[in-house]
RNA sequence: GGGCGGUUAGCUCAGUUGGGAGAGCACCAGCUCGACAAGCUGGGGGUCACUGGUUCGAGCCCAGUACCGCCCACCA
């Protein structure tokens, strides 16, 4: 064994080989008790990034953990196919090749998709078994699997069949680029510096006079059917219910009131344009005012502009702008800083449009999905993510759930020559209403999440009624990004409450958002993305695992490289004491055999270990036990344990040989979950090791009595000696084990620090008395706090006869 | 405009019902002994963002201020 661990290698050989020997499987039959986890599929045209990571980290660190427990463990994977992301990739690779969507058709392109999936997509499984998740590979699904598809179509039937899928002309979030509508939850905002611009609107019935009024889209002007003002605002009230002449295309207009109007935004009047904003489209729906449109679905000028039809808004702006000049009815133009609408993946503006659309009544699906919420049948961890998701659900507006995409679901919905719809899970033969067979099946596709909602019981068959659905719905836990929560979380939850009436799991941890290390966002584009392949080639995955973990916590982090060099640190220390350990026990084999005081004392310190990484690992809180995995590695096994039994394992001492394998057996077992691969490897050279550690029993306590009123005064006489060079009496045992620890040659034998620690116990010891005087103290602290104060004193002065022997 | 979170050592972060300011990395010094391309030991370094309050006692509780994030929102 070399005295550099090097994870190259053996990592890949170790994935290699779990999966070969089928301990990634999962089986229904199993009668042993489930641990379920339905990991978030990946788009199927990603690569593996740090968020990724990090979810793969936690996951798997439970999955291994309950594993070795004795769980049937089912951790699950498969794809997303990611319908607008796999488009645009898609249409772009079509531009390079000099073609584009619209020339190959629908039916090409989906093909091409297809084909194109077949050679570049589907990368990321390689990727998650490089992080060493045990994943069942075997088991892998995909969105557009033919069964999901089925499982896809049912959800819209049933859902439509129980009316809660509609459809109507709303006013819609419309990309221009991908020429799809799109839900609030896929546009991102930005502050852009705009103009406002101010224009006056004549009365019809005295030119002269009339209402001006800010906008920041002039081009929409065209559009205008009505001016509103704020109700009851004075400075308007000799308007309203009069009418104004709209600019340009001279239309008349009324002058209304509504409580919507901000009156302190510009003149306090408002152009009421119901086809490209949605204001004022519900203004107009309540006024019952006509909805004209002007912009087409290009983001162009359409034939309802006039003359101006075809130009771009840029355009038609300046042909506005110009026409108002001349008529002096531009009052005034200023620079106006606001955030607009862009969609979240092209970046485009998003353009407000009317359109007939498809949408899921959130109103009564919801409530089962609050009350299991509610009730903590489900619960989001941390507790403050649990509150925003039931106040996200609560306030869920109607979804959105069709696209004008082509790589996706097609909705389940035929219609015929009379405007008749049927709706069937397979294509009828006829028209439900009139008999018809002349169908045209809707040419939308259905928002992504749609199908993911289905994930974690559509990956098991549902609606079939197969083995892998009763054993694993529902399933443990989910994991995931703060972002997802609406997204993707409720809608799991309302699904499955609605299709199989269980929730689909009954934890959903958000965890840590790493950002970048300047404090930014990790995005592809802002190039502050960080390729956590990169990480396991430099530092190897366990590293890498051990690093993201330690980084988790209750708020976002900064990534450092600092806390995957410690995770390297540490699978280095455990690699090198286990070379002392194999090196040194000639042929005994692993047996605890406790006798010798450091003995008695590391089993006592793994007890305490176990207990917190359990109770860690059970709370979700990564970070601490990590720590916990480092201290008691480097300082608990490695400083004082090894250490102290070196002499003996030299001597031959048997007991001391089996007992150590013994320990380093169960050392690696705590460490398993987080750190697999190093910890495997040193696994299979231990003497007599056919089993591997990945399906290993987890320990039990070993009850161990606890040692450290013996073993803490050797610690107490080490510090006193290292620091001042004098020597505290201590019996032989004890003196034994601090002659093997402490040489003396590292000791600072100079004594001139002496009366300096005298001085600094004295002050400790100074202070403890001074609170346990105080009263107040004894009477209102908890009797614990008291209580370790006393314990405190008393060791204090411990030290300091110790410095005068 | 709302909601949530943050501000602790040079860096990244802990600090669990209020009771000795911590870890890892970085830095300095000593040691190098039969696991450790390193390790071990010791050390320097902090007005716990600021202001007030409660308390015998505040990093922690309360009120306010400043700055930084994230999420949500139809201010044209």
């Amino acid at each position: 064994m070399e005295p550099l661990y090097k994870p190259e290698g053996v990592e890949e050989r170790w994935q290699r080989t779990w999966e070969d020997e089928g301990l990634y499987a999962a089986e229904p039959g199993s009668r042993r008790e489930t641990f379920v986890v339905a990991h978030p599929p990946p788009n199927v045209t990603g690569a593996l990034h740090t968020g990724h990571a990090l979810q793969i980290a936690l996951a798997d660190l439970l999955v291994r953990w309950h594993r070795m427990r004795g769980f049937e463990t089912a951790f699950l994977t498969g794809y997303d196919h990611a319908g607008i992301s796999t488009q645009n990739v898609v249409e772009k690779h079509l531009l390079e090749q000099g073609t584009s969507r619209e020339e190959v058709g629908r039916e090409r392109f989906v093909e091409i998709v297809w084909d194109w999936l077949r050679e570049y997509g589907g990368t990321i499984m390689g990727q998650f078994r490089r992080m060493g998740a045990s994943m069942d590979y075997r088991r892998e699904r995909f969105t557009m699997d033919d069964a999901y598809v089925r499982a896809v179509m049912r959800f819209f039937v049933h859902l439509y069949d129980k009316g809660w899928i509609y459809r109507a002309n709303r006013i819609i979030n419309w990309c221009p680029h991908h020429e799809t509508s799109l839900s609030d939850l896929e546009l991102v905002h930005e502050e852009v510096d705009d103009a406002l611009t101010y224009v006056r609107y004549p009365f019809a019935d005295d030119p002269a006079d009339g209402v001006t009024i800010a906008t920041a889209r002039p081009a929409t002007i065209l559009a205008d059917v009505a001016v509103a003002v704020g109700r009851g605002d004075g400075r308007w009230r000799h308007a309203v219910g009069r009418e104004v002449v709209v600019p340009f295309v001279e239309r008349v207009v009324p002058v209304i009131e509504d409580e919507r109007v901000d009156p302190e935004f510009g003149t306090g009047a408002l152009k009421v344009t119901p086809g490209h904003d949605p204001l004022d489209f519900d203004i107009g729906r309540d006024h019952d005012l006509p909805e004209l449109t002007v912009i087409g679905p290009d983001g162009r000028m359409n034939g309802e502009a006039g003359e101006l039809a075809g130009l771009n808004q840029e355009e038609a702006e300046e042909r506005i702008l110009a026409w108002l000049r001349e008529r002096d009815q531009l009052m005034k133009r200023e620079a106006y800083r606001h955030s607009i609408a862009l969609c979240e993946r092209c970046k485009s503006r998003i353009e407000p449009l009317i359109s007939l659309q498809w949408w899921c009544r959130m109103d009564e699906i919801k409530q089962p999905a609050l009350a299991a919420l509610r009730e903590g049948r489900v619960r989001y961890v941390p507790e403050s993510q649990h509150r925003y998701a039931i106040d996200s659900l609560e306030n869920a507006p109607d979804w959105n759930i069709s696209r004008q995409l082509w790589w996706g679901h097609q909705l389940p919905v035929w219609e015929c020559p009379d405007g008749h719809l049927t709706v069937r899970e397979e294509e009828p033969g006829a028209c439900a209403e009139c008999g018809s067979a002349e169908l045209k099946r809707s040419e939308d596709v259905l928002d992504t999440w749609f199908s993911s909602a289905l994930w974690p019981f559509a990956i098991l068959g549902w609606p079939e009624r197969t083995p892998e659905l009763d054993a694993w719905y529902p399933g443990t836990l989910n994991t995931t990004a703060r972002e997802i929560i609406r997204l993707w979380e409720n809608r799991m939850i309302f699904s499955g409450l609605e299709l199989l009436e269980e929730i689909p799991f009954s934890r959903v941890i958000i965890h840590t958002t790493v950002l970048a290390s300047d404090g930014r966002r990790m995005s592809k584009s802002l190039g502050t993305g960080l390729d956590p392949l990169d990480l396991v080639a430099e530092h190897g995955a366990d590293a890498t695992r051990y690093g993201l973990l330690k980084l988790t916590s209750s708020q976002d982090v900064r990534f450092s490289e600092g806390a995957i060099e410690e995770g390297r640190k540490l699978a280095n220390k455990l690699w090198n004491v286990s070379r002392l350990i194999l090196a040194n026990v000639g042929d005994a084999t692993p047996e605890l055999r406790p006798r010798a005081l450091e003995e008695r004392w590391i089993a006592w310190r793994l007890d305490q270990a176990q207990a917190q990484l359990e109770e860690q690992f059970g709370a979700y809180e990564f970070s601490s036990a990590m720590g916990v995995l480092y201290h008691v590695t480097f300082d608990d096994f490695c400083d004082w344990y090894a250490e102290a039994i070196k002499p003996r394992l030299y001597d031959g001492d048997e007991d001391a040989r089996a007992t150590a394998l013994a320990n380093l057996e169960r050392l690696l077992k705590l460490l398993h979950p987080a750190m697999p691969h190093v910890t495997e490897e040193i696994w299979s050279n231990l003497p007599g090791r056919e089993t591997r550690l990945i399906v290993s029993p987890w320990p039990e306590p070993v009850s161990a009595e606890d040692a450290s009123a013996e073993f803490e005064p050797i610690r107490v006489a080490a510090e006193v000696f290292r620091r001042a060079g004098v020597r505290a009496p201590l019996d032989e045992e004890q003196q034994r084990i601090f002659d093997a620890v402490v040489k003396p040659d590292r000791a600072k034998v100079d004594g001139g620090d002496l009366e300096a620690e005298a001085e600094r116990l004295r002050g400790e010891i100074a202070r403890a008395e001074r609170m346990l005087a105080n009263e107040r103290f004894v009477q209102n602290a908890p009797g614990e706090v008291v209580e370790a104060e006393r314990e405190k004193l008393e060791r204090y002065r411990r030290e300091l006869d110790a410095l005068g022997a």
